[in-house]
DNA sequence: ATAATTAAAGACAAATTAATCCGAAATTAA
DNA sequence: TTAATTTCGGATTAATTTGTCTTTAATTAT
């Protein structure tokens, strides 16, 4: 559904949320360990969020990533950050492009997925689903 | 949302079903013509559709490929044919595996959008969906 | 029988994505 | 000021997916 980059994006993101002490930088050490990633690869992902804005980061000891002070962010942002609009644009049967004009035999059906889909991303932020985390009823990791 | 690979097997699939002459051939000179699509690449999708049944082939002059006459088929045995059920099973966010003991923070909203594109497919025949083809309302091409 | 046609099969190549590595820059603390 | 820490940035490697090519096998028509 979501490219590998796309999932740790969400759970770097989620992870950051959940922190309570305000202010605090968050390393890649913790954050690996936490969200149980490959710490490289997850680098990468955290400096594409930082490029994006999503996130700040701050080097040097006791630096690291935190989520800057403002609006809340929804699960949409973040997947369009880093795989694009594409899941939600693009036909499903690989059409050059999705339309009502020429719509493929299954334009109809699909739509209203993906619809369901961008709907639950841009109705769901961050800190709504940190909540369940901290009542230990989710997990992020085995 | 689906890899290429499947997305030229539904189309494949659905093309077949539009053919009138019952018990006719269809090469893949005529499908990658019909569908749009890399002829080579496209030869090896009817390849796997094949080997697992779905279709049914014959070689030499005037040979090609045409569905068995039997039950209907739905859009999710082939996207199980040749995506696996993965789409269906895996955690969105990348658990080891998506359970209702261990479940990711989004767990509850995502199972949503799965059941629901789950319940398209398997509620979807190739030849419901070629009817509208016929008409002249879809489009399996720009 | 022979030649032409078509799919089967596997090796191969290209593109994309996933993941690692390493030197440089920034920051902190001693 | 120096050393340690941590992210940044680019290069590189590995794995997967996409796509091609070439040879063989089956079938048909001559
Ligand atoms: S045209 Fe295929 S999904 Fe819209
Ligand atoms: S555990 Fe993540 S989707 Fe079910």
């Amino acid at each position: 559904m979501f490219s590998r980059a796309g999932e740790i994006a969400l759970k770097i993101m989620i992870y950051l949320a959940t922190d309570q002490q305000k202010g605090r930088w968050i390393g890649l050490r913790e954050i690996v360990q936490e969200i149980d990633s490959p710490e490289a690869f997850t680098a990468k992902v955290l400096q594409r969020l930082t490029r994006q804005g999503l996130i700040r980061s701050l080097r040097g000891p006791s630096g690291g990533f935190q989520l800057p002070n403002r609006r809340a962010v929804t699960l949409h942002e973040i997947i369009i950050a880093i795989d694009g609009e594409g899941i939600f644009t693009k036909c499903v049967l690989g059409l050059a492009e999705c339309s009502e004009s020429c719509p493929c035999p299954v334009h109809d059906k699909f739509k209203a997925v993906r619809d369901h889909l961008a709907g639950v991303l841009i109705s769901t932020t961050i800190e709504e689903v940190k909540e369940g985390l901290l009542l230990g009823h989710y997990y992020l990791k085995v």
